[in-house]
DNA sequence: TATTACACTTGATATAGATCAATACCAATT
DNA sequence: AATTGGTATTGATCTATATCAAGTGTAATA
């Protein structure tokens, strides 16, 4: 069976441009209404992109930064995918979340001298590094730059209720359908397919995530494809009935 | 044996002043160092207590908001205790925290047209309410409103994360021992004991945040005091051991 | 002070999902 | 093509916690 990676590749991530007033593309087609410099005029986005680093690589399995490194920017990922994690105080790793195109990371560290929690790509990645303190003098003379942050911060205090009340009210096995429609709905808002995709955390990483084991969830998986819901082989998931998908997981 | 409510009650609560700067009795006395008001001036202050819809009461059930309702106010908590929670399709309750003086609740309404989640009381309880549109406005002449709002919002993505790590890492009786550990470190930054306190939550509502069941809560409370880590009678608790039940908790 | 209505506790049993263990797969390297 | 090392799958068993089912407080109301 081929493999779908071509097809959840759009040609402007990667080429990475950077177009005549120095816009990222991952955020100049309009797909994304997540990305920072959507509300700002002409002007206004030149000072914006003034103070962004723009594409910033990372290699699979390397840290965007850790927990108790100084906090310095905020990101926004501009291909590629991570993983943000927490580790308590025996070590122990709990995944956060996942993060691709036009995820806004690191947002738990504002305000604070350093980062909480660590970010750690998934495969090769490009991320917008967004200096804070640059953001904060700049958004005194653009105050949408302040609105743009809350928006954020508060999609982002959004995000954890609804995995809290994820991992609180459904089974494993619904747990991981409500997953596989979550990144469904998410790469399709940033124009992939919302059917075929690939994923590139292991099965390890996606049972932290989702508080079950490894080898439940290489089961549910399966299970999922026997009731006809999906199809996996891998890294690669084609969603084969979404409708009945979004039933089986409520 | 006797309840340990009076000791947790400052005079403060029960009279809930506004002083000549109308400033509320709960943030004047310097122990509350997470209330909008803390770093303004007298000026500043004149105009954000002038926003401020102090002192609105609540009984026991009855919500301070519902999701879908307008979104039209963030809320401090000046006594009582609520509990915030949020409903799957299906009706389902899961709920988010359980909060007490000082906190500030449905920022995750914020930059949103409506409440996605609900607050419930579950004392008598009096809480500020701070209309949104009006904070904002002063926000734009005193920006120090924005850095507040944005180390609030920050510090309620901290407190997801963490309730995240704690569901997804700990067994069931290291999450009860946890909860305690944090109401006893809440209360003690709150100017109450560190020690003795009551809750005001049914077993039911614990095990709902802590992801267990009713019947579980009531074995662990027993088998915590089995230890010899607390007292529990109904409501009121006590912490005999707090060292044993940090270490016990991680 | 009885009565009622819940909230809580305790016990017995069931089960979803964890853990342990073996095997299979897959991609990189020799 | 064979070797290696990680990653995933599958099976067998175990266990923490849920569920079901009585009872027992307990706090409000008549």
């Amino acid at each position: 069976m081929e493999s779908v990676k071509t097809s959840i590749m759009r040609k402007s991530n990667s080429t990475l441009t950077v177009d005549s007033n120095n816009n990222c593309s991952c955020c100049e087609d309009g797909r994304n209404d997540t990305c920072f410099s959507k509300h700002l005029n002409n002007q206004e986005l030149q000072a914006f992109n003034g103070i962004v680093k723009h594409a910033k690589k990372l290699h699979r399995g390397e840290f965007l930064y850790r927990a108790g490194d100084e906090f310095k920017s905020i990101y926004t990922v501009r291909s590629g995918s991570l993983k943000t994690l927490i580790l308590d105080e025996e070590g122990h790793e709990q995944i956060l979340g996942f993060s691709i195109q036009g995820d806004v990371i690191a947002l738990d560290g504002a305000t604070q001298n350093v980062y909480p929690t660590s970010a750690q790509a998934l495969e090769t990645t490009y991320v917008c590094d967004i200096p804070f303190a640059r953001y904060m003098e700049l958004a005194v003379e653009i105050p949408s730059l302040y609105q743009q942050l809350l928006t954020q911060m508060s999609h982002q205090i959004r995000y954890e209720e609804e995995h809290t009340l994820m991992l609180g009210t459904k089974s494993a096995e619904q747990r991981l359908a409500t997953m596989l429609i979550n990144f469904s709905d998410r790469y399709a808002s940033r124009g992939f397919s919302r059917f075929a995709f690939n994923i590139h955390m292991s099965r390890r990483d996606i049972g932290n995530y989702l508080s079950t084991a490894m080898e439940t969830v290489s089961r549910l998986f399966t299970r999922l494809q026997s009731y006809g819901f999906i199809e996996v082989h891998g890294k690669s998931v084609e969603i084969k009935d979404l409708e009945g998908l979004k039933k089986f997981a409520s």
